[in-house]
DNA sequence: CCGTAGTTTCACAAGTTTGTGAATATTGGG
DNA sequence: CCCAATATTCACAAACTTGTGAAACTACGG
């Protein structure tokens, strides 16, 4: 009963630790603020090869009811990091992790950056602009505007990397 | 009734607008993860002139109750956004938010990272290096790793550019 | 057009989190 | 060494969040 997976190179991945592995991840996620169930999914799609399953796949591994799934797709869609697809002839829906999540997510981080700087820069005002908490909430603004550049160089230089890493080798 | 503070120069912030301001920005921060009430005292802080203020004081400003701003309290200190201080000679506890707190919260930041790659390298060998979930866990992780580097030099660059705007001025 | 596989919505129960008042501990001053 | 001023802890109540079962909805296949 040890292998039943003579297929694969190097040993087939045994199940029960996959899941620990996913829950712990998870658990990670969840620390972060992710919420729970949204981060169990996630973090089984990012260990699943194809990075698809479907609504009941994710159901039956992760014992959680069809509701459930379906309320956690409905965050993860919207923050972008799952996408949703259906194939031409089935009404299932199918759930595909990206695979840059990473990449794409930091991108849409800087509209959060953003709403802080407006919020601070108008304290600025509201508390008068010479005043001691003026400068300090001005010099917090003048650095998330600053990451906000240095973010963009960041992902730039990130993709450079990769594309280097794969695509001009001999 | 309208200015009672005529020593400023441009004229007195309004109680009502500051809280205003402070009301919103911690609600950005709650929105990012920051529990409720640590966000708002942190923000009070924040609007505040000489960044100090006691217990008291907060339970006031706040309408909240002692214990609420000592629970808060252990929070933002434990996360390190805000320092305890006592003046000798008195039993009262001051709260002053640093001056860099965004600069320094971001050095602790990659505890956290690594955590997460320590994590995905884990997850690479259970499930296999070889297959294409564990080169999607394996790229995860590397994208992190490599934010982690990116991170210190985003930290150097803008210590650099704050010296350089301040210290080296004619 | 009807039946059915699948998804979404809804009301609610269970579990958490959050903030309070009251009691308890701590510390400086007399 | 005791008193008064603060700070912290605790048990609990209120509010919010989360996940479920069941009902309602959608859309493909015949």
């Amino acid at each position: 009963m040890g292998a039943q997976d003579p297929v694969r190179g190097q040993g087939a991945p045994d199940d029960g630790a996959v899941s620990g592995f996913v829950e712990r991840f998870a658990a990670e996620l969840a620390a972060a603020g992710v919420p729970r169930m949204p981060a169990r999914i996630f973090a089984c799609l990012m260990a699943e090869d194809s990075g698809v399953l479907t609504s009941a796949e994710l159901s039956e591994r992760l014992k959680i009811s069809p509701a459930a799934v379906s309320g956690a797709m409905r965050y993860l869609t919207q923050v972008g990091l799952v996408s949703k697809e259906r194939e031409p002839g089935s009404r299932r829906d199918r759930f595909r992790v990206l695979d840059d999540v990473w990449y794409e997510s930091l991108t849409r981080r800087d509209e959060v950056l953003l709403r802080w700087v407006r919020v601070l820069r108008e304290g600025e005002t509201t508390v008068g602009p010479r005043s001691r908490a003026g400068e300090r909430l001005a010099e917090s603004a003048d650095f998330f505007d600053f990451m906000i550049e240095e973010l963009a160089g960041m992902l730039d230089r990130w993709k450079a990397l990769r594309a280097e890493g794969r695509g001009i080798a001999p």
